[in-house]
DNA sequence: GATAAGGGTTCCAGCAACTGGAAGGTCAAG
DNA sequence: CTTGACCTTCCAGTTGCTGGAACCCTTATC
C-alpha cells in the first residue's frame, strides 16, 4: 500500500508519515520503483500512534506505548502508569487554562468596550487593580 | 537598569527578555559598554507582556497588545475583541482537553495494572472496542 | 511517441517561543 | 591581580510537524 492510501486510512498526514519514519518510528518497507509500501501492520501502528497523539501524548511517549503494545510480555501496570501521568499533565493544563480563563473574563466583563480609550483590561495587564473605571 | 535586574523584577528570565529585543518587542538603551539599559518604562512593558504571556496570548499577540497600551487613542472596543477571541480559544483548548481527559481515565479505569500484559489502554489507542477484558 | 495528471521521492526551510552553551568582554571586591 | 559574577554575541536545539522545490514513476489519452 502506498502512502497516500496509508494517510487516508491512518487520518495522518502523508508528510507526517513520512516524519515519523524519518524518527524512527515505523519502518515501512520499500517497493522495487522506491515507493514505500505499507502493510497493515504498518498501518495498524500508524492509527495507534494517531489515536495516541489525539489523546495528546507526545511522539517520544507514543513511541514508548508503540513498544508497550508490540511486547507480548510487558505489565499493564506500566502502561497504566503513563497513561496516570498523562492525565496528571492534562489536568494541570485543564487547571492552568483556567485560571486563565477566569483572570481574563474578569477582565473582559469589566471592560465597557467602547472607542473610548479607558481600558480595564490593559489596565489589568499592566498591574493595575482596577476596581472601578469609568 | 542591567538585564539581570530587570529580568528579576519582571519575573522574565534575561533570555527571554534578549529574545524580546530580538524580536523587537521591546529596545532598550545601551549602556557605554554595551550592556543593555532598562527604563522603568522598559520595565513596565515587560511586566505588561510577562502578564499578557501568563494568560496565553501569543508574542504577536502581545505585540499588538503594547501598542494597544501605548496608543493613548485606542478604543477599548479593540482589546476587548482580542482578549474575546483569545477566551474563545481558551474555552477550546479545554474542552479538547476535556475530551482527551474523559477518554483516558475511562480506559486508565477499566486497566487493572497488575504485571499481566492485557490491557484496555492499548487496546484502546489499537482501535479495538474493550467491553470487558478480563 | 509526446504529454499531462496525479501519484511518489528527497532535501531544505520555517513555524513558536524560547533554552542551552560556547567564547569572550566588564566590573567590583579582596 | 585575580576571582567570580555579571554581561555580550552567536549558533544550535527543542516539538511536531508543514510547505515548497526539484525531480522520478505510472497510467491514460491523443
Amino acid at each position: 500500500m502506498n502512502i497516500g492510501d496509508a494517510a487516508a486510512q491512518s487520518g495522518l498526514p502523508a508528510k507526517t508519515i513520512r516524519y515519523y519514519e524519518d524518527i524512527g518510528l515505523i519502518s515501512p518497507d520499500r517497493s522495487s520503483n522506491g515507493y514505500r509500501d505499507f502493510s497493515e501492520d504498518h498501518l495498524h501502528k500508524l492509527s495507534f500512534v494517531q489515536r495516541a497523539r489525539s489523546l495528546g501524548f507526545t511522539v517520544e511517549e507514543c513511541r514508548a506505548l508503540l513498544s508497550l503494545y508490540e511486547d507480548r510480555g510487558r505489565a499493564s501496570a506500566d502502561v497504566k502508569t503513563m497513561a496516570r501521568s498523562h492525565l496528571t499533565q492534562i489536568g494541570e493544563k485543564i487547571t492552568a487554562l483556567q485560571a486563565m480563563q477566569a483572570t481574563l473574563s474578569e477582565l473582559v466583563d469589566k471592560c465597557h468596550g467602547d472607542d473610548r480609550p479607558d481600558c480595564p483590561i490593559l489596565d489589568g495587564l499592566a498591574g493595575n487593580k482596577t476596581e472601578e473605571s469609568i
